[in-house]
DNA sequence: AACTATTGATAACG
DNA sequence: TCGTTATCAATAGTT
């Protein structure tokens, strides 16, 4: 979206250089960031699921959206592991 | 976006009658899922961020997303949580 | 599961 | 950065 199509690839210092005084990669990077927790807010509030965002910048600066404590998400992860060690073929994780 | 605007509430029974055969909430949750795990793999690509996604529905799958190891975020977070402890105003954990 | 009308997100620009 | 706008992308309701 947008005015021009992009690829989904790391913005390269070539595309940065097209604009002037900030990056386009630090503007690409707050617009994002925002529409992605807002989303995530939404998709929480919509379908009542718990849903868990984190995004950890250059400078570890750690943004976060979360419906519920963080120790749940932490907890039911770790459960979902040793679930998972024991099924050979675990149907409850997938990874995207 | 759609054919009409929603409101960003819990879906209503009543909002699920409008469909036979899957229920409304059913299907919105299915594309949102999906938008949701797209964009956060876009985010971390195009930025060079971390980025982690975990969504847990109501029968407890876990949905994932995570750029890196998951036990880096846990690190980092509770890390995060300890230098917030240590400092009065931390403006690196920003809770959305 | 597809379609499509429409709203929403955002790339480039000012 | 901040607002605007042209344009692409996501999705609500329909079939």
């Amino acid at each position: 979206m947008g005015r021009n199509k992009i690829k989904i690839e790391k913005i390269s210092n070539e595309r940065n250089r097209q604009v002037n005084i900030f990056s386009n990669k630090k503007v690409t990077y707050y617009k994002r960031k925002k529409g992605l927790l807002k989303k995530a807010m939404e998709l929480s509030v919509l379908c009542g699921v718990k849903v868990l965002l984190c995004i950890v910048d250059k400078r570890n600066k750690v943004n976060l959206f979360s419906s519920e404590e963080i120790e749940i998400f932490i907890s039911e992860y770790l459960q979902e592991k040793v679930r998972a060690k024991n099924q050979f073929a675990n149907d409850d994780v997938r990874f995207f």
